[in-house]
DNA sequence: CCCTTATTGCAAATCATTTGCAGATAAACG
DNA sequence: CGTTTATCTGCAAATGATTTGCAATAAGGG
């Protein structure tokens, strides 16, 4: 078990999930998990795009790989630019997000369970 | 104590709204505060100019005015799209939008439950 | 090294939303 | 009613975020 309750992963640790389910380790992609494991707050892909010497274009493409892979968490705050944000805690991937827009809570869900969901309105 | 749990507005009474604000009454309005009040789900600005017959520009100005005015809530979903929904008041009208990223599937919850969700994932 | 294939950068394409502007038109007034 | 005037509208072009097509590049395995 961790010594922390949430220590930030180091860069190999975090290349090696890349590996793991056979994403290539790129120079892109090193700068990109680089950065978000320093940052404390999410980065939208304009911010993440200007410290790093990389195409705008691969930002957006290394975020939706890195938000399959669960490795990233996705913000919407409704000002019409996402946010991006290291998941420090190692989740497995299939999980869900529910999000009320009337009283903004965020409820992330690990089973798939709308069907349940629903039924329980019924 | 009131009859129905939330019962529409018609059309007068929300245009009366406009007047006392000092807004003009115009057909375009009446359009769509119209279309609004018999929609029992947010609908995008695209959705609304598809079945109006007024330009989408207008649609857009008139969801920022009413929105400001307190008539309409806005939502947004996270899918780039925002939804709009006429504010029914005097009932209670409280009810949440919750929508799955993954799966897209929405459902409508008429109880303020998410402490509740919460507890359930637990 | 070489080969295969994923990944990149660049530009152009989308998509939702906003804005400039000239013409239309509500509402107030005579 | 007709005039007047500030508000609204439609249209087109602008914006800003995100996506995509494609040729060139580079990772990782043999």
């Amino acid at each position: 078990m961790s010594r922390h309750s949430h220590s930030r992963p180091d860069l190999p640790e975090l290349t090696s999930r890349l590996r793991q389910r056979d994403r290539r380790i790129t120079g892109p992609r090193q700068l990109i998990l680089d950065l978000l494991r320093q940052e404390e707050h999410p980065l939208s892909a304009r911010q993440i795009h200007k410290q790093l010497a990389c195409d705008l274009a691969t930002v957006y493409r290394a975020m939706h790989m890195l938000e399959s892979m669960g490795m990233v968490k996705r913000f919407d705050f409704g000002d019409g630019t996402a946010r991006f944000e290291l998941i420090v805690d190692g989740g497995d991937g299939h999980h869900h997000h529910l999000i009320c827009r009337q009283c903004s809570s965020v409820v992330e869900i690990d089973e798939c369970f709308p069907t349940a969901l629903e039924k329980k309105i019924a």
